[in-house]
DNA sequence: CCAAAAGTGTTGCTATTACACCCATGG
DNA sequence: CCATGGGTGTAATAGCAACACTTTTGG
Protein backbone atom coordinates (compact mmCIF):
# COMPACT_ATOMS: atom_id res chain seq x y z
CA UNK A 1 0.00 0.00 0.00
CA UNK A 2 1.47 3.40 -1.22
CA UNK A 3 1.66 6.19 1.62
CA UNK A 4 -0.57 8.15 -0.23
CA UNK A 5 -3.66 6.29 0.78
CA UNK A 6 -3.07 7.03 4.10
CA UNK A 7 -5.18 10.44 5.67
CA UNK A 8 -2.87 12.07 7.89
CA UNK A 9 -2.50 15.10 10.96
CA UNK A 10 -1.40 18.17 10.79
CA UNK A 11 1.69 18.56 12.80
CA UNK A 12 2.83 21.53 15.08
CA UNK A 13 5.68 22.36 17.23
CA UNK A 14 4.93 24.06 20.70
CA UNK A 15 7.11 25.42 22.72
CA UNK A 16 7.50 25.99 26.41
CA UNK A 17 9.60 28.52 27.19
CA UNK A 18 11.06 29.13 30.66
CA UNK A 19 13.20 31.49 32.88
CA UNK A 20 13.30 32.47 36.10
CA UNK A 21 12.30 35.96 37.14
CA UNK A 22 12.90 37.47 40.69
CA UNK A 23 13.47 33.80 41.93
CA UNK A 24 10.59 32.53 40.72
CA UNK A 25 10.40 29.81 37.39
CA UNK A 26 8.24 31.98 34.77
CA UNK A 27 7.23 30.60 31.52
CA UNK A 28 5.94 32.49 28.16
CA UNK A 29 2.73 32.85 27.02
CA UNK A 30 0.65 34.62 23.84
CA UNK A 31 -2.43 35.33 24.06
CA UNK A 32 -4.79 34.15 21.49
CA UNK A 33 -6.85 37.02 19.28
CA UNK A 34 -8.83 34.12 17.45
CA UNK A 35 -10.92 31.52 18.09
CA UNK A 36 -10.73 28.73 19.58
CA UNK A 37 -9.59 29.59 22.69
CA UNK A 38 -9.93 33.51 21.93
CA UNK A 39 -8.76 35.12 24.57
CA UNK A 40 -7.17 32.96 26.29
CA UNK A 41 -3.20 32.55 26.96
CA UNK A 42 -1.75 29.29 25.07
CA UNK A 43 2.11 28.30 23.95
CA UNK A 44 3.83 29.66 21.12
CA UNK A 45 3.60 26.99 18.38
CA UNK A 46 4.08 26.67 14.36
CA UNK A 47 3.24 24.29 11.62
CA UNK A 48 6.40 22.03 10.96
CA UNK A 49 6.81 22.72 7.27
CA UNK A 50 8.18 20.20 4.60
CA UNK A 51 11.76 20.84 4.43
CA UNK A 52 12.61 21.48 8.22
CA UNK A 53 12.49 18.81 10.99
CA UNK A 54 10.63 19.61 14.27
CA UNK A 55 13.88 20.90 15.67
CA UNK A 56 14.08 23.22 12.65
CA UNK A 57 10.15 24.53 13.25
CA UNK A 58 11.36 25.41 16.75
CA UNK A 59 14.27 26.87 15.52
CA UNK A 60 12.04 28.75 12.85
CA UNK A 61 9.38 29.82 15.97
CA UNK A 62 12.48 30.90 18.36
CA UNK A 63 13.83 33.63 15.28
CA UNK A 64 10.23 34.63 14.08
CA UNK A 65 7.87 34.62 16.15
CA UNK A 66 9.79 35.48 19.83
CA UNK A 67 12.78 37.05 17.56
CA UNK A 68 15.32 35.07 19.62
CA UNK A 69 18.82 33.37 18.32
CA UNK A 70 18.45 29.57 17.19
CA UNK A 71 21.18 28.99 19.79
CA UNK A 72 18.64 29.34 22.43
CA UNK A 73 18.19 25.54 24.50
CA UNK A 74 15.61 23.61 23.70
CA UNK A 75 15.08 19.52 24.25
CA UNK A 76 11.80 17.70 23.05
CA UNK A 77 9.26 16.88 25.72
CA UNK A 78 6.62 14.97 24.54
CA UNK A 79 4.62 13.92 22.03
CA UNK A 80 0.30 15.02 22.02
CA UNK A 81 -2.17 13.23 19.58
CA UNK A 82 -5.84 13.25 21.05
CA UNK A 83 -8.09 13.57 18.20
CA UNK A 84 -9.46 16.63 19.55
CA UNK A 85 -7.02 18.31 21.24
CA UNK A 86 -7.36 21.17 18.45
CA UNK A 87 -11.09 21.81 17.77
CA UNK A 88 -10.89 22.81 14.56
CA UNK A 89 -8.52 19.94 13.08
CA UNK A 90 -6.60 17.37 13.73
CA UNK A 91 -3.37 18.54 14.91
CA UNK A 92 -0.67 16.78 16.42
CA UNK A 93 2.12 18.70 18.33
CA UNK A 94 5.23 17.73 19.18
CA UNK A 95 6.16 19.95 22.81
CA UNK A 96 9.80 21.33 23.55
CA UNK A 97 10.73 22.96 26.13
CA UNK A 98 13.24 26.16 26.21
CA UNK A 99 15.11 27.70 28.38
CA UNK A 100 16.73 31.25 28.15
CA UNK A 101 18.77 33.21 31.13
CA UNK A 102 16.76 36.20 30.78
CA UNK A 103 12.93 37.36 29.85
CA UNK A 104 13.93 40.56 28.39
CA UNK A 105 15.16 38.71 25.79
CA UNK A 106 11.99 38.28 24.40
CA UNK A 107 11.11 41.53 23.20
CA UNK A 108 8.15 41.25 21.19
CA UNK A 109 4.28 42.59 22.03
CA UNK A 110 2.44 39.53 21.67
CA UNK A 111 4.51 37.53 24.08
CA UNK A 112 3.62 37.71 27.93
CA UNK A 113 5.78 36.06 30.87
CA UNK A 114 3.88 34.52 34.35
CA UNK A 115 5.71 33.08 36.80
CA UNK A 116 5.03 29.69 38.33
CA UNK A 117 3.70 30.35 42.01
CA UNK A 118 5.18 27.57 44.59
CA UNK A 119 2.38 25.27 43.56
CA UNK A 120 -0.06 22.89 44.80
CA UNK A 121 -0.67 19.51 43.16
CA UNK A 122 -2.40 19.72 39.48
CA UNK A 123 -2.93 23.09 38.29
CA UNK A 124 -0.28 26.23 38.73
CA UNK A 125 -1.01 29.77 39.85
CA UNK A 126 0.37 31.86 37.26
CA UNK A 127 1.20 35.31 37.67
CA UNK A 128 1.40 38.01 34.87
CA UNK A 129 4.28 39.89 35.26
CA UNK A 130 4.86 43.28 34.48
CA UNK A 131 6.30 44.18 30.82
CA UNK A 132 9.43 45.79 30.52
CA UNK A 133 10.22 49.15 29.63
CA UNK A 134 10.61 48.21 26.08
CA UNK A 135 7.91 46.75 25.06
CA UNK A 136 5.26 48.45 26.99
CA UNK A 137 4.63 51.24 24.81
CA UNK A 138 4.55 49.43 21.60
CA UNK A 139 2.93 46.02 22.62
CA UNK A 140 0.87 44.64 25.27
CA UNK A 141 -1.77 47.02 25.11
CA UNK A 142 -2.16 45.94 21.01
CA UNK A 143 -2.49 42.33 22.42
CA UNK A 144 -5.09 43.32 25.01
CA UNK A 145 -7.18 45.97 23.16
CA UNK A 146 -10.44 44.08 23.36
CA UNK A 147 -9.97 43.56 27.55
CA UNK A 148 -7.79 43.79 30.48
CA UNK A 149 -5.16 41.13 30.71
CA UNK A 150 -5.66 39.02 34.24
CA UNK A 151 -2.95 39.39 36.69
CA UNK A 152 -2.62 36.06 37.08
CA UNK A 153 -4.20 32.90 35.25
CA UNK A 154 -5.18 29.64 37.45
CA UNK A 155 -3.46 27.66 34.77
CA UNK A 156 -6.28 27.80 32.46
CA UNK A 157 -4.69 27.63 29.33
CA UNK A 158 -6.29 26.57 25.55
CA UNK A 159 -5.63 23.65 23.67
CA UNK A 160 -3.98 21.22 26.30
CA UNK A 161 -1.59 23.29 27.33
CA UNK A 162 -2.43 22.93 30.79
CA UNK A 163 -1.32 19.82 30.97
CA UNK A 164 1.99 20.53 28.67
CA UNK A 165 3.22 22.62 31.88
CA UNK A 166 2.24 20.38 33.83
CA UNK A 167 4.52 17.56 32.39
CA UNK A 168 7.11 20.66 31.74
CA UNK A 169 7.52 21.62 35.43
CA UNK A 170 7.62 18.66 36.53
CA UNK A 171 10.09 17.36 34.18
CA UNK A 172 12.73 20.54 34.76
CA UNK A 173 12.10 19.91 38.23
CA UNK A 174 13.64 16.29 38.22
CA UNK A 175 15.93 16.79 35.21
CA UNK A 176 18.02 19.30 37.48
CA UNK A 177 19.16 16.84 39.61
CA UNK A 178 21.17 15.29 37.21
CA UNK A 179 21.74 16.93 34.15
CA UNK A 180 23.31 20.61 33.65
CA UNK A 181 20.57 22.35 32.60
CA UNK A 182 20.60 24.44 35.34
CA UNK A 183 23.03 26.56 33.55
CA UNK A 184 20.67 27.33 30.90
CA UNK A 185 19.15 29.76 33.69
CA UNK A 186 22.20 31.69 33.95
CA UNK A 187 23.11 35.10 32.72
CA UNK A 188 26.46 35.39 32.64
CA UNK A 189 27.84 31.59 32.48
CA UNK A 190 31.35 32.45 32.53
CA UNK A 191 31.17 34.42 35.97
CA UNK A 192 28.50 33.52 38.56
CA UNK A 193 28.65 32.39 42.32
CA UNK A 194 26.92 29.84 44.58
CA UNK A 195 24.80 31.82 45.57
CA UNK A 196 23.53 33.10 42.15
CA UNK A 197 23.21 29.22 40.89
CA UNK A 198 21.48 28.32 44.21
CA UNK A 199 18.73 30.95 43.62
CA UNK A 200 17.85 29.73 40.49
CA UNK A 201 17.81 26.32 41.49
CA UNK A 202 15.79 27.17 44.38
CA UNK A 203 13.33 28.90 41.90
CA UNK A 204 13.09 25.57 39.86
CA UNK A 205 12.31 23.29 42.31
CA UNK A 206 10.34 26.00 44.08
CA UNK A 207 11.51 24.80 47.50
CA UNK A 208 14.94 26.09 49.39
CA UNK A 209 18.61 24.64 49.94
CA UNK A 210 20.66 24.69 53.09
CA UNK A 211 23.32 27.38 51.50
CA UNK A 212 27.21 25.67 52.92
CA UNK A 213 25.53 21.96 51.66
CA UNK A 214 25.04 23.71 48.28
CA UNK A 215 28.49 25.32 47.66
CA UNK A 216 30.25 22.75 49.44
CA UNK A 217 28.33 19.49 47.92
CA UNK A 218 26.65 21.12 44.89
CA UNK A 219 29.37 23.48 43.29
CA UNK A 220 31.75 20.70 44.22
CA UNK A 221 29.58 18.09 41.89
CA UNK A 222 29.14 20.13 39.12
CA UNK A 223 33.56 20.73 39.58
CA UNK A 224 33.90 16.70 39.39
CA UNK A 225 31.57 16.31 36.30
CA UNK A 226 33.78 18.83 34.32
CA UNK A 227 30.81 21.64 34.23
CA UNK A 228 32.39 24.63 36.43
CA UNK A 229 35.79 26.34 37.04
CA UNK A 230 36.56 28.43 40.04
CA UNK A 231 37.82 31.11 37.76
CA UNK A 232 40.04 32.39 40.58
CA UNK A 233 38.44 35.73 41.23
CA UNK A 234 36.04 37.08 43.90
CA UNK A 235 32.60 39.33 44.08
CA UNK A 236 32.16 41.39 46.69
CA UNK A 237 29.37 42.70 48.65
CA UNK A 238 28.47 43.27 51.76
CA UNK A 239 29.85 40.15 53.75
CA UNK A 240 33.22 37.92 52.62
CA UNK A 241 33.57 38.32 48.69
CA UNK A 242 32.48 34.98 47.54
CA UNK A 243 34.20 32.97 44.57
CA UNK A 244 33.35 33.11 41.34
CA UNK A 245 32.68 30.32 39.11
CA UNK A 246 32.89 29.41 34.97
CA UNK A 247 30.44 26.92 32.97
CA UNK A 248 32.72 25.02 30.74
CA UNK A 249 30.49 22.31 29.67
CA UNK A 250 31.49 18.98 30.42
CA UNK A 251 29.12 15.58 31.42
CA UNK A 252 25.62 16.90 30.70
CA UNK A 253 24.18 14.16 32.93
CA UNK A 254 25.24 12.21 35.82
CA UNK A 255 23.64 9.69 38.05
CA UNK A 256 23.37 12.01 41.28
CA UNK A 257 26.82 12.24 43.16
CA UNK B 1 -4.14 31.59 8.14
CA UNK B 2 -6.25 28.74 7.66
CA UNK B 3 -4.99 25.05 8.50
CA UNK B 4 -5.31 23.88 5.18
CA UNK B 5 -2.59 26.46 3.66
CA UNK B 6 -0.04 24.00 5.48
CA UNK B 7 1.62 21.16 3.78
CA UNK B 8 2.28 18.40 6.09
CA UNK B 9 3.75 15.28 7.01
CA UNK B 10 2.66 11.73 7.54
CA UNK B 11 3.33 10.72 11.06
CA UNK B 12 3.34 6.74 11.84
CA UNK B 13 4.32 5.04 15.53
CA UNK B 14 6.86 2.45 15.89
CA UNK B 15 6.94 -0.12 18.42
CA UNK B 16 10.26 -1.19 20.52
CA UNK B 17 8.60 -4.31 22.23
CA UNK B 18 10.94 -5.98 24.62
CA UNK B 19 10.65 -9.24 26.94
CA UNK B 20 13.19 -11.42 29.01
CA UNK B 21 14.14 -14.20 27.20
CA UNK B 22 17.18 -16.89 28.80
CA UNK B 23 17.75 -14.14 31.20
CA UNK B 24 18.60 -11.43 28.50
CA UNK B 25 16.90 -8.48 27.41
CA UNK B 26 15.14 -9.46 23.82
CA UNK B 27 13.37 -7.29 20.68
CA UNK B 28 10.90 -7.91 18.50
CA UNK B 29 11.36 -6.96 14.68
CA UNK B 30 10.58 -7.94 11.15
CA UNK B 31 12.20 -8.58 8.65
CA UNK B 32 11.21 -5.87 5.38
CA UNK B 33 9.89 -7.60 2.14
CA UNK B 34 10.29 -4.18 0.21
CA UNK B 35 12.11 -1.21 -0.85
CA UNK B 36 12.89 1.03 1.48
CA UNK B 37 15.43 -1.81 3.40
CA UNK B 38 14.48 -4.83 2.09
CA UNK B 39 15.52 -7.64 3.76
CA UNK B 40 16.82 -5.28 6.88
CA UNK B 41 14.97 -5.49 9.98
CA UNK B 42 12.76 -2.78 11.34
CA UNK B 43 10.47 -2.13 14.07
CA UNK B 44 6.94 -2.52 13.75
CA UNK B 45 4.79 0.49 12.97
CA UNK B 46 1.78 1.79 11.07
CA UNK B 47 0.19 4.97 9.97
CA UNK B 48 -1.61 6.90 12.44
CA UNK B 49 -5.42 7.28 11.14
CA UNK B 50 -7.37 10.67 11.23
CA UNK B 51 -10.20 9.02 14.05
CA UNK B 52 -7.71 7.42 16.27
CA UNK B 53 -4.23 8.60 18.47
CA UNK B 54 -1.33 8.13 18.46
CA UNK B 55 -2.13 5.88 21.51
CA UNK B 56 -5.13 4.02 19.42
CA UNK B 57 -2.60 2.99 16.50
CA UNK B 58 -0.22 1.33 18.87
CA UNK B 59 -3.44 -0.57 19.82
CA UNK B 60 -4.33 -1.06 16.55
CA UNK B 61 -0.38 -2.30 15.75
CA UNK B 62 -0.80 -4.62 18.72
CA UNK B 63 -3.90 -6.59 17.82
CA UNK B 64 -3.63 -6.43 13.66
CA UNK B 65 0.23 -6.81 13.54
CA UNK B 66 0.90 -8.63 16.46
CA UNK B 67 -2.03 -10.19 17.28
CA UNK B 68 -1.71 -8.88 20.88
CA UNK B 69 -4.23 -7.44 23.39
CA UNK B 70 -4.57 -3.78 23.92
CA UNK B 71 -3.81 -4.64 27.54
CA UNK B 72 -0.10 -4.83 26.37
CA UNK B 73 1.81 -1.79 28.63
CA UNK B 74 3.07 0.82 26.29
CA UNK B 75 4.34 3.92 26.67
CA UNK B 76 5.47 6.79 24.43
CA UNK B 77 9.65 7.32 24.00
CA UNK B 78 10.35 10.05 21.42
CA UNK B 79 9.24 11.55 18.24
CA UNK B 80 11.88 11.35 15.33
CA UNK B 81 11.36 13.67 12.52
CA UNK B 82 14.47 13.88 10.85
CA UNK B 83 13.37 14.87 7.12
CA UNK B 84 14.92 12.23 5.00
CA UNK B 85 14.27 9.68 7.74
CA UNK B 86 12.41 8.05 5.63
CA UNK B 87 14.28 7.96 2.02
CA UNK B 88 9.90 7.37 0.39
CA UNK B 89 8.30 10.53 1.79
CA UNK B 90 8.28 12.40 4.44
CA UNK B 91 7.61 10.58 7.68
CA UNK B 92 7.22 11.50 11.54
CA UNK B 93 7.54 8.36 13.89
CA UNK B 94 6.23 8.70 17.12
CA UNK B 95 7.82 5.76 18.92
CA UNK B 96 6.78 3.33 21.82
CA UNK B 97 8.17 1.11 24.10
CA UNK B 98 6.29 -2.19 24.93
CA UNK B 99 6.79 -4.49 27.09
CA UNK B 100 5.30 -8.21 26.98
CA UNK B 101 6.30 -11.00 29.48
CA UNK B 102 6.18 -14.03 26.97
CA UNK B 103 7.83 -13.76 23.66
CA UNK B 104 5.66 -16.75 22.51
CA UNK B 105 2.75 -14.50 23.19
CA UNK B 106 3.88 -12.89 19.86
CA UNK B 107 2.54 -15.61 17.44
CA UNK B 108 3.01 -14.62 14.03
CA UNK B 109 5.14 -15.60 11.30
CA UNK B 110 6.27 -12.12 10.75
CA UNK B 111 7.60 -11.02 13.58
CA UNK B 112 11.47 -12.44 15.01
CA UNK B 113 12.82 -11.94 18.60
CA UNK B 114 16.92 -10.57 18.67
CA UNK B 115 18.16 -11.06 21.92
CA UNK B 116 20.12 -8.02 23.25
CA UNK B 117 23.96 -9.01 24.35
CA UNK B 118 25.73 -7.32 27.01
CA UNK B 119 26.52 -4.39 24.83
CA UNK B 120 29.55 -1.93 24.25
CA UNK B 121 28.42 1.48 23.92
CA UNK B 122 26.78 3.21 20.71
CA UNK B 123 25.70 -0.36 19.28
CA UNK B 124 23.79 -3.68 20.23
CA UNK B 125 24.58 -7.09 19.30
CA UNK B 126 21.09 -8.93 18.45
CA UNK B 127 21.16 -12.21 18.15
CA UNK B 128 18.08 -14.01 16.30
CA UNK B 129 16.09 -16.10 18.84
CA UNK B 130 15.16 -19.82 17.55
CA UNK B 131 11.80 -19.33 16.96
CA UNK B 132 9.23 -21.43 18.57
CA UNK B 133 7.33 -25.04 17.60
CA UNK B 134 4.17 -23.08 16.96
CA UNK B 135 5.41 -20.18 14.16
CA UNK B 136 8.21 -22.28 13.22
CA UNK B 137 6.18 -24.29 10.35
CA UNK B 138 3.86 -21.55 9.16
CA UNK B 139 6.26 -18.99 8.83
CA UNK B 140 9.75 -17.88 9.88
CA UNK B 141 10.59 -19.54 6.51
CA UNK B 142 8.25 -17.70 4.77
CA UNK B 143 9.24 -14.57 5.90
CA UNK B 144 12.73 -15.57 4.91
CA UNK B 145 12.14 -16.72 1.60
CA UNK B 146 14.23 -15.03 -0.20
CA UNK B 147 17.51 -15.46 2.37
CA UNK B 148 18.61 -16.99 5.85
CA UNK B 149 18.05 -15.30 7.87
CA UNK B 150 21.23 -14.19 10.22
CA UNK B 151 21.93 -15.87 13.03
CA UNK B 152 23.04 -11.87 14.48
CA UNK B 153 22.71 -8.70 13.57
CA UNK B 154 25.37 -6.06 14.21
CA UNK B 155 22.35 -3.54 15.36
CA UNK B 156 21.79 -2.84 11.48
CA UNK B 157 18.04 -1.71 11.50
CA UNK B 158 16.32 -0.10 8.68
CA UNK B 159 15.50 3.79 9.10
CA UNK B 160 16.47 5.26 12.36
CA UNK B 161 15.46 2.32 14.26
CA UNK B 162 19.14 1.80 15.07
CA UNK B 163 19.00 5.40 17.09
CA UNK B 164 15.23 4.36 18.44
CA UNK B 165 16.68 0.94 19.72
CA UNK B 166 19.45 2.42 21.75
CA UNK B 167 17.19 5.45 23.12
CA UNK B 168 15.07 2.62 24.05
CA UNK B 169 17.49 0.34 25.77
CA UNK B 170 19.12 3.57 27.79
CA UNK B 171 15.32 4.53 28.71
CA UNK B 172 14.30 1.07 30.11
CA UNK B 173 17.86 0.48 32.10
CA UNK B 174 17.07 4.02 34.15
CA UNK B 175 13.47 3.78 34.41
CA UNK B 176 13.92 0.20 36.23
CA UNK B 177 15.52 1.94 39.03
CA UNK B 178 12.82 4.11 40.39
CA UNK B 179 9.40 3.05 38.38
CA UNK B 180 7.72 -0.33 38.64
CA UNK B 181 8.47 -1.40 34.84
CA UNK B 182 10.33 -4.64 35.83
CA UNK B 183 7.06 -5.79 36.64
CA UNK B 184 5.76 -5.71 33.09
CA UNK B 185 8.30 -8.51 32.38
CA UNK B 186 6.43 -10.78 34.83
CA UNK B 187 5.42 -14.07 33.29
CA UNK B 188 3.47 -14.65 37.06
CA UNK B 189 2.39 -10.94 38.50
CA UNK B 190 0.31 -12.94 41.17
CA UNK B 191 3.58 -15.34 42.33
CA UNK B 192 6.47 -14.83 41.61
CA UNK B 193 10.43 -15.16 43.71
CA UNK B 194 12.85 -12.84 44.60
CA UNK B 195 14.95 -14.88 42.51
CA UNK B 196 12.66 -14.15 39.43
CA UNK B 197 12.58 -10.41 39.55
CA UNK B 198 15.98 -10.38 39.96
CA UNK B 199 16.56 -12.53 36.90
CA UNK B 200 14.45 -9.99 35.18
CA UNK B 201 16.22 -6.73 36.83
CA UNK B 202 19.73 -8.30 35.70
CA UNK B 203 18.15 -9.23 31.87
CA UNK B 204 17.26 -5.73 31.41
CA UNK B 205 19.77 -3.75 32.86
CA UNK B 206 22.82 -6.17 32.07
CA UNK B 207 24.73 -6.85 35.05
CA UNK B 208 24.36 -8.77 37.95
CA UNK B 209 23.07 -7.78 41.90
CA UNK B 210 23.82 -8.91 44.64
CA UNK B 211 21.67 -11.38 45.49
CA UNK B 212 21.20 -11.05 49.45
CA UNK B 213 20.98 -7.10 49.35
CA UNK B 214 17.98 -7.71 46.48
CA UNK B 215 15.69 -9.77 48.31
CA UNK B 216 16.38 -7.33 51.48
CA UNK B 217 16.38 -3.95 49.96
CA UNK B 218 14.92 -4.01 46.77
CA UNK B 219 11.69 -6.24 47.84
CA UNK B 220 11.22 -4.72 50.42
CA UNK B 221 11.00 -0.93 48.72
CA UNK B 222 8.76 -2.51 46.51
CA UNK B 223 6.70 -3.50 49.58
CA UNK B 224 7.43 0.10 51.25
CA UNK B 225 5.85 1.42 48.37
CA UNK B 226 2.85 -0.69 47.76
CA UNK B 227 3.28 -2.38 44.98
CA UNK B 228 3.51 -5.99 46.09
CA UNK B 229 2.88 -7.98 48.93
CA UNK B 230 4.43 -11.56 50.09
CA UNK B 231 1.86 -14.30 49.58
CA UNK B 232 2.60 -16.47 52.54
CA UNK B 233 3.20 -19.28 50.49
CA UNK B 234 6.64 -20.63 49.26
CA UNK B 235 7.90 -22.26 46.38
CA UNK B 236 9.47 -25.52 46.97
CA UNK B 237 12.88 -26.14 45.38
CA UNK B 238 16.38 -27.52 45.51
CA UNK B 239 17.37 -25.83 48.55
CA UNK B 240 15.06 -23.64 51.55
CA UNK B 241 11.89 -22.94 49.86
CA UNK B 242 11.02 -19.23 48.29
CA UNK B 243 9.17 -16.74 49.45
CA UNK B 244 6.25 -15.61 46.97
CA UNK B 245 5.30 -11.93 45.95
CA UNK B 246 2.30 -10.91 44.70
CA UNK B 247 2.37 -7.56 42.41
CA UNK B 248 -0.68 -5.65 43.45
CA UNK B 249 -0.06 -1.40 41.97
CA UNK B 250 0.78 0.81 44.42
CA UNK B 251 2.91 3.91 43.34
CA UNK B 252 4.22 3.68 39.74
CA UNK B 253 7.28 5.75 40.24
CA UNK B 254 9.62 6.64 43.25
CA UNK B 255 12.42 9.06 43.55
CA UNK B 256 14.52 6.17 44.67
CA UNK B 257 14.69 4.60 47.87
C1' DC C 1 34.77 45.81 66.33
C1' DC C 2 30.56 44.16 64.71
C1' DA C 3 27.19 42.66 61.33
C1' DA C 4 26.83 40.36 57.07
C1' DA C 5 27.79 37.05 53.83
C1' DA C 6 30.60 33.27 52.36
C1' DG C 7 33.64 29.20 52.97
C1' DT C 8 34.41 25.04 55.65
C1' DG C 9 34.02 21.48 59.42
C1' DT C 10 31.27 18.20 62.49
C1' DT C 11 27.85 15.16 63.50
C1' DG C 12 24.30 11.99 62.80
C1' DC C 13 21.37 9.50 59.80
C1' DT C 14 20.48 6.74 55.96
C1' DA C 15 21.52 4.20 51.75
C1' DT C 16 24.44 0.96 49.58
C1' DT C 17 27.60 -2.60 49.25
C1' DA C 18 30.05 -6.72 50.28
C1' DC C 19 30.01 -10.54 52.74
C1' DA C 20 28.94 -13.81 56.25
C1' DC C 21 25.90 -16.49 58.67
C1' DC C 22 21.91 -19.10 59.69
C1' DC C 23 17.63 -21.67 58.03
C1' DA C 24 14.79 -25.12 55.57
C1' DT C 25 14.42 -28.39 52.35
C1' DG C 26 15.60 -32.69 49.20
C1' DG C 27 18.40 -36.39 48.36
C1' DC D 1 23.59 -35.23 57.43
C1' DC D 2 25.00 -32.48 53.90
C1' DA D 3 24.69 -29.86 49.67
C1' DT D 4 21.77 -26.31 47.90
C1' DG D 5 19.54 -22.35 47.83
C1' DG D 6 17.10 -18.62 50.35
C1' DG D 7 16.42 -15.39 54.30
C1' DT D 8 18.68 -12.25 57.35
C1' DG D 9 22.55 -9.91 60.01
C1' DT D 10 26.88 -7.11 60.21
C1' DA D 11 30.36 -3.92 59.06
C1' DA D 12 32.37 -0.54 56.12
C1' DT D 13 31.57 3.06 53.19
C1' DA D 14 29.48 6.98 51.04
C1' DG D 15 25.88 10.46 50.52
C1' DC D 16 23.07 13.85 52.62
C1' DA D 17 21.15 17.20 55.84
C1' DA D 18 21.35 20.10 59.69
C1' DC D 19 23.96 23.09 61.95
C1' DA D 20 27.96 25.30 63.88
C1' DC D 21 32.14 27.51 63.29
C1' DT D 22 35.54 30.28 60.86
C1' DT D 23 36.89 33.74 57.40
C1' DT D 24 36.72 38.10 55.07
C1' DT D 25 34.88 42.04 53.94
C1' DG D 26 32.25 46.95 54.69
C1' DG D 27 30.61 50.31 57.73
Amino acid sequence: MALRDYNHPYVTVDLLLFSVIDNELAICLTRRDQEPYKDQYSLPGTFIHEDESAEGAVDRLLKDKLHLPDSIYTEQMQTFSEIHRDPRDRVISIAYIGIIPDKDMVDVPWMEWFTIGKSNVGSYRLVSVATTASNVPTAASAATATSEPPSFLSSNLGFDHDRMLGIAIERLRSKIEYTDLIFRFLKDTKCFTSQGLRELYQAVIGKEINRGNFTKYQMNTYIEHGLINKTGSVVVGRGRPADTYSYIGGEKLWIKY
